[in-house]
Order: structure tokens, then C-alpha cells, then sequence
DNA sequence: CTAGGGTTAG
């Protein structure tokens, strides 16, 4: 069943190809090729008897007449062989010179110059696709004064249609009239390159609308994703009494569903109805399934579908969204294999939808089946499944699509260039994406982006920061990909010092924004900073949003100021998940386990359900305060709830045990660790032992500790301290010795104070700063006046 | 010569 659809498919034109051939070009077609043979063969006949004059007026019109029909025969015969592959080839490739020679006969007898025969041969050039005749044509023409609206409307079409914006837009502004249709046009060609300013230009300069000029201008709002300035369009539309029809129906329910402005989508179906366009076009049923899928009523949806008479591609495949938008991915598979027929589209929407839920490799596996079935990938496909092969970090299985994209000329398309950027930044490999980078004739800000942002993720933000710098345009993503790039790598500085870039620049943050901003606050304990942040993002009157409201409780508490902190937790109008585990995380770093406890107790009261990170918070407040049978009691409270534990929590619950002195247990439960990998887990427990003089633990754990990490400095001094509290002074020399001989430093502790926006780092293994001597002093004299 | 605007995925 499914191999005769797919040996099928290359030869069928995709759906809308063969409704629109079944609806304009067919009929035409025939009309053609009737009559076709008949006046050419006499109009040869009367050419070889020489041309004949035209003395009267009424004969000269009547032979420009006959000359425009034969060049309108000429013409659909190039358009029919155009447009179906069936057509025989051989009739329309001697309607060429038959058209020079119609051009030729033309002028000899100055007929050319007839508005009628000089708008037919400028068509007929441009169906033969001679593009330098056609302007030849042209140029003829506006010199006989010849050229007629239409004859300037189809030439701006065919620059537009060329993609030469540029000279399209030239002819327009030298129009001797322009027309609505002109306007049409450009205000589309426009809107289609993203030049919303332009465009807008242009239509307010139109002096009068049509149908098309007002739906050309809604569509193009909706394709730049303005679809409230859409929504304006329309009602302008009405004001002037035009009358909307399918086409703009079908614009409006997209604008409607992009603006979210659902009620006013269901009164244009209901106008839709009212004058008849909803039964008859079946796209305006398409899009309806779309706007009740994006209302989140998927049993409506589904309706909307079953009542459908004729059903397309364009139905199945929405109701296949209508499956995976509720996360049922398989009945979405389902659907796929029902489709009486499927395209590239319907693979797509497939493959995106699982990248997107984080299902990559059942992506990369749907890619290799669209291709078995006959489809071609195009720009989206590309893009979802690079994406895919990039968290996946699969770089043979994406360099195998890179290949097929530069096959298919694709490569070097934004989208498709900012995915493979991203991939080959996420495979480690940020030289390729430089290159890939680099050889792109044109970029946008995205690909810029993508590549700032590959380089931070790889830890190089010397490199991320001059490209950043270089940026011709940087928008609010940009922004945020260098401060998070500087956040994520742990420059702290260096983000706070890129956010005040950013609000010198003019850019105003967004929450993202703020996110890795009021992160670099927590970490660098800046107070001071941290509530400048706050007090922006209550400017800004984003400070009510879940994320911003997370991190700014996040960051008082990371700051020390628990009252801040647990005034924003409590003043926020909604909380989730990561809301409440920072809060029980920050009662817990600043030491008040019970409270900690007594707040993770409330979340659950409330019906919130706690995740691993909540519980890594919550045993970590049992292990800063010893409370070993509380942490015990919520290690297995926590399996209870379906949560695996990781080597985190383990690590967790042996500092704990080992804390307490139980180290036998401690080491039983470490020997129960799955992954074993975790080495900050026997240096707790190598700590404790050093704590209880426990060699024989000590020894194993030193012994453990040594195998996973060789290079872990913390296990050697721990070893050594051990030794020495024992009173084995011989064995902690020689392990100070082995770090020596290791070439290995000693980690030390590090603590730093703001002052007048100036950092002050103290090391613990040298004395560095350079007022040490001073300050030791006033340390002293402190010291000393608390003792008195 | 009756144009010019279009449904699904990202």
C-alpha cells in the first residue's frame, strides 16, 4: 500500500499545484491548443503573399486585432508547456520564432505600436522566459507611447517575480499613473522581504484600496507577526466598504490566532459563513482547524475536520498537529500513516514537534524515514532536525545532513546556516562553524547570534566578545547571548559589565535578560547591583513575571538579605516549582534548616509537586544542621514520590552520615551508588574519617577517591590531614610530597567584598592584596576592642 | 490583459 504511494508521489505535482492547474491553466489550455493551428497556418499563408496595407483605419484595427490574437496563442501555447510537463513540447518550441515573426511583421507594418499587439508581445516574451527581448519589448513600447497601466503593472510583476526588488520598485516610481494593482505588488514584495517600514510607506501613500490590496497588506502584517497592525487593516477594509472575501478570511484567522484574539476569530468565521466563503473553500476550513488547535480545543479541532467534505493534505496534516500539540506524538504517527497522502510539510511538522519536546533522536530517526518516503526535506525540516543532531551532538549524522542540504543549495539559507552553526558549536567543533559562518553570502542577526552564542558554550568568550563587538546589528538576543555567555562561564564581572553596555546602548533587557543579570548579582553577593536590577525590572513592570520574580528572590538570598528574599517569594502573585526550591534552597544555604523543612512541607500542602532539585535543597539543609534521621527520612520520602536520586543527593546523604560519625553507613550507602563516579563522595567521607580518626574507612575512601580523580587536590589534602590527626605525621609528608611532585596546587578558598564598586578578593594561600598590611592591622585592633 | 492577495510545520 504504502510503496505504490510512494512510487507515486515524484510524478504528482504537490496538491495546490494540481488545484490551481485544474482551475486556471487547463481550461486555458485547451482553449489554446482548439484554435491554435488554424489562424496560424492562414496568417503564414498571408505572410508569404507579402504584408498587406492597411489603407482604411477600420482595416488597420482589425489586423492589429488579429496580430494581438495570434501573440495571445503564441503565448498560452509557452505558458501551457510551462505549466504541465504533459503538454507536448514540440508544438510550443516552433511558436517562438513564430512569434519573432509575428514581432517582426508587426513592425513592418506599424502595428506594433497598437496598445493592445504591444502589451501581447511583451507577455509573450516573458512566457518564453526571453527576459532581454521582453525589455526590448518594452522599452519599444514606452517609446510609441504604447504602454498602458497594465503593460507597467505586468513589468513591476515580472521584476518582483525575478526577485529584483530594486528595479521593480524603480519602474513603480516612474509610472505615469500608479495603480492599485502596482501597489498591490510592491506592498507584497516588500512585506515578503521583511521591509515592514516600506511597505507601510507605500500603503498609506494609495489613494484607493481593492480587495487584494488590503488582503496583500493584512497577509504581509501577519507574516512579519504584526497581527494586531493586521487586525487595523481590516477594519480600515470595512470602513471603506470592501468587501472582504476568502482569500482575506483566511489572512484574518491567521491574524487572529497570531494576536490571540480568539473571540474576534470566531466572529469572522461566523462572517465567513454569513457570505458563503467557508463551504466553498476548503482552505478557509484548513485554517479553522489551526485556530481551534491554538484555542486549545482540540475536540472542536477534530470536528472541524470530520465535517470536512474534501479533505487535502493541508487537513490531514493539521490534525496531525492537532495530536502532537497534546502530546500525543504517537497518535500524531498515526495520523502520518493514515494520510491518504503526505508531504514534506506533514514530516516536518512531525520531526519538529518531537525536537521540540526533547524526543531528538526519534527526529533524526523520523528524518531517514521522509527521506525513504520520497519527500525532500526543505528549510524548516533542516532546521528542526539540525537542531535535533545539536543536542544530540551527533556530528557524523549532522555533517550527513549539512551534505544534503548544500545538494539541495539549502546551506546556505539563514535558518538552515544558524542551525548548522549551532550544531557544529555543540559538537565542539566551533572552527567548522566559523567557516560555515564566514562563507555565508548573506547573514542575518541570527546567524551572528548563533555563533556568539556557540563560542560561549564552549568557554571561549574572548572570541564570542569580538565577534559580539564586530556585530553589524544587535538586537535584544544578542544582548542576552553575550550576558549569559559571560553568566554561564562564571564571569560574573564581565556580565554585569555587558548588561550596562546594553542599557547604555539604548536596548531596553527583557526577562532573560534579567535572569542571567540577577544570577551574576547572587554569585558576586552584590547587593547594591542586585537591587538596581530590581528596581528596573519594576520600571520595566516585568517584576510580577514567574521567572524574574524566581531569581530576584534567588539572588537575596544568595546575597544574605533573607528578608528581601522571602518578601518577594511571598508577595508573588504565582509560584512554581523552581520558585519554591529556590526559596527552600536559600533557607537552607543561610543555615535555617527548620525553616527550609517547614517551607518544603507548605509546597506540598499546596499541591506542589516537588522535583530532584527540590529535594537536593532540602537534604542539604539537613546535612548543614545535622539532621541526620530528617535527611534519611526524606532520601526514602523522595523514591517514594517516583524521584531517582542522583549522585548529588548521594553525596548529599554521606556528608550527612559521615557528618554524624556513622560511617559505616555512609559507606554502605556509597557502595549502593549507581554511578559511581562521584568523587565528591568519598572526600566526604575521607573528611569525616579524618574528623573520627577512622583510618581503615579513610584509607579505602583515599584509595577510591585517588582512582576516579588523580588529579582531585582536595582528596590529597584530606588523606594527609587524616594522617596527621592520627598522629602518622610519615604518611601525611609523603602525601604532601606526592602533590609536590604532582606539580599540583592546592585549591584555595577565596572570599571578596564590594567596596565603591570595586572588588576585593581575599585568597587563602597568598597574600595579595595590596593593602593587606593595613588591613591585618585594623583586623587586629577589631580583635582586639571585641575582646576587651 | 481581469491581474494583484492564500490554508498546514518552523
Amino acid at each position: 500500500m504504502r510503496a505504490a504511494v510512494r512510487t507515486n508521489r515524484p510524478r504528482r505535482p504537490p496538491p495546490a499545484a494540481t488545484a490551481k492547474l485544474a482551475s486556471s491553466s487547463r481550461p486555458k489550455l485547451e482553449k489554446a491548443q482548439v484554435p491554435l493551428t488554424l489562424p496560424l497556418k492562414s496568417f503564414k499563408l498571408r505572410l508569404a503573399n507579402g504584408p498587406p496595407l492597411a489603407p482604411t483605419p477600420k482595416a488597420f484595427k482589425s489586423y492589429a486585432e488579429t496580430c494581438a490574437t495570434l501573440l495571445r496563442l503564441c503565448r498560452a501555447a509557452a505558458t501551457a508547456t510551462s505549466h504541465a510537463a504533459h503538454a507536448s513540447s514540440s508544438s510550443s518550441s516552433d511558436r517562438l520564432p513564430l512569434a519573432l515573426s509575428l514581432h517582426a511583421h508587426a513592425v513592418r507594418s506599424g502595428v506594433a505600436a497598437d496598445r493592445s499587439v504591444a502589451s501581447h508581445l511583451l507577455t509573450t516574451y516573458a512566457a518564453f522566459a526571453r527576459a532581454a527581448e521582453r525589455d526590448r519589448a518594452f522599452g519599444d513600447c514606452v517609446a510609441a507611447d504604447a504602454a498602458s497601466s497594465f503593460t507597467y503593472d505586468f513589468m513591476v510583476s515580472e521584476h518582483v517575480k525575478a526577485g529584483d526588488i530594486a528595479s521593480a520598485r524603480r519602474l513603480f516610481d516612474g509610472m505615469p499613473e500608479r495603480t492599485v494593482v502596482s501597489y498591490t505588488t510592491m506592498v507584497d514584495a516588500l512585506m515578503k522581504r521583511g521591509r515592514v517600514a516600506e511597505a507601510v510607506e507605500l500603503y498609506e501613500q494609495c489613494p484607493s484600496g481593492s480587495v487584494a490590496f488590503f488582503t496583500a497588506t493584512i497577509s504581509g502584517f501577519v507574516r512579519n507577526e504584526l497581527h494586531h497592525n493586521a487586525l487595523g487593516i481590516f477594519r480600515k477594509m470595512l470602513s471603506c466598504s470592501v468587501r472582504p472575501n476568502g482569500i482575506t478570511f483566511l489572512c484574518m484567522i491567521k491574524a487572529c490566532v497570531g494576536a490571540g484574539e480568539f473571540g474576534l476569530a470566531l466572529s469572522i468565521v461566523g462572517l465567513a459563513i454569513k457570505s458563503n466563503f467557508f463551504e466553498s473553500s476548503i482552505e478557509v476550513q484548513n485554517s479553522l482547524i489551526t485556530l481551534y488547535l491554538r484555542m486549545g480545543d482540540a475536540a472542536a479541532a477534530r470536528k472541524v475536520f470530520d465535517e470536512m467534505d474534501v479533505k487535502d493534505v493541508v487537513s490531514w496534516t493539521a490534525l496531525l498537529d492537532v495530536y502532537s500539540e497534546s502530546g500525543d506524538l504517537d497518535g500524531a504517527r498515526r495520523v502520518l500513516d493514515a494520510m491518504p497522502e503526505r508531504n514534506e510539510v506533514s514530516w516536518g511538522t512531525l520531526i519538529a514537534r518531537h525536537e521540540q519536546r526533547g524526543n531528538a533522536a526519534e527526529a533524526v530517526k523520523l528524518y531517514s524515514q521522509m527521506l525513504a518516503d520520497g519527500c525532500r526535506p526543505n528549510i524548516s525540516c533542516f532546521s528542526s532536525v539540525l537542531s535535533a543532531c545539536a543536542s544530540l551532538e551527533d556530528l557524523r549524522g549532522g555533517a550527513r545532513i549539512h551534505a544534503c542540504s548544500l545538494k539541495m543549495g539549502s546551506s546556505t539559507n539563514v535558518f538552515v546556516s544558524s542551525s548548522l552553526i549551532d550544531m557544529y558549536c555543540k559538537c565542539k567543533k566551533c572552527r567548522d562553524a566559523q567557516t560555515i559562518f564566514d562563507t555565508l553570502p548573506q547573514k542575518n542577526t541570527v546567524c551572528w547570534n548563533s555563533l556568539v552564542s556557540g563560542y560561549s558554550y564552549n568557554g571561549k568568550m574572548v572570541e564570542a566578545m569580538y565577534l559580539f563587538k564586530k556585530m553589524p546589528a544587535r538586537n535584544l538576543a544578542s544582548w542576552n547571548t553575550i550576558i549569559s555567555g559571560y553568566a554561564q562561564n562564571r564571569q560574573f564581572v564581565d556580565a554585569l559589565k555587558s548588561f550596562n553596555a546594553m542599557l547604555a546602548s539604548g536596548q531596553v533587557p527583557g526577562e532573560i535578560t534579567f535572569s542571567s543579570v540577577l544570577l551574576a548579582c547572587a554569585n558576586l553577593c552584590s547587593l547594591v547591583t542586585g537591587k538596581m536590577a530590581h528596581a528596573k525590572t519594576i520600571k520595566l513592570g516585568i517584576e510580577e513575571s514567574i521567572f524574574i520574580g524566581t531569581a530576584l528572590s534567588d539572588m537575596y538570598a544568595k546575597s544574605g538579605d533573607l528578608q528581601s528574599s522571602k518578601r518577594m517569594f511571598y508577595l508573588m502573585p504565582e509560584r512554581n516549582d523552581v520558585t519554591w526550591t529556590a526559596m527552600i534552597q536559600g533557607l537552607a544555604e543561610n543555615g535555617f534548616a527548620e525553616e527550609s523543612i517547614l517551607l518544603f512541607e507548605d509546597m506540598v500542602a499546596t499541591g506542589m509537586t516537588p522535583n530532584e532539585h527540590t529535594f537536593l535543597a532540602l537534604l542539604f539543609a539537613c546535612s548543614h544542621s545535622g539532621l541526620v534521621e530528617q535527611a534519611i527520612h526524606y532520601f526514602d520520602k523522595m523514591q517514594a514520590w517516583g524521584i531517582s536520586p542522583t549522585e548529588k543527593h548521594y553525596t548529599c546523604m554521606v556528608d550527612v552520615l559521615a557528618r554524624a560519625g556513622r560511617l559505616i553507613e555512609a559507606e554502605a550507602l556509597l557502595m549502593k551508588t549507581p554511578s559511581k563516579s562521584e568523587a565528591n563522595s568519598w572526600a566526604a567521607l575521607l573528611s569525616a574519617c579524618n574528623t573520627y580518626k577512622n583510618e581503615e574507612i579513610g584509607e579505602r575512601a583515599a584509595k577510591r577517591l585517588h582512582e576516579l580523580e588523580k588529579d582531585n587536590t582536595a582528596g590529597y589534602v584530606l588523606l594527609s590531614n587524616m594522617y596527621a590527626s592520627c598522629g602518622r605525621w610519615k604518611d601525611a609528608a609523603r602525601i604532601r610530597v606526592l602533590m609536590k611532585g604532582t606539580t599540583l596546587k592546592k585549591d584555595g578558598g577565596c572570599s571578596w567584598v564590594q567596596v565603591r564598586g570595586q572588588y576585593h578578593a581575599f585568597f587563602s594561600w597568598e597574600a595579595k592584596h595590596p593593602l593587606s598590611m593595613e588591613i591585618d592591622e585594623i583586623l587586629d585592633l577589631l580583635m582586639w576592642e571585641s575582646s576587651l
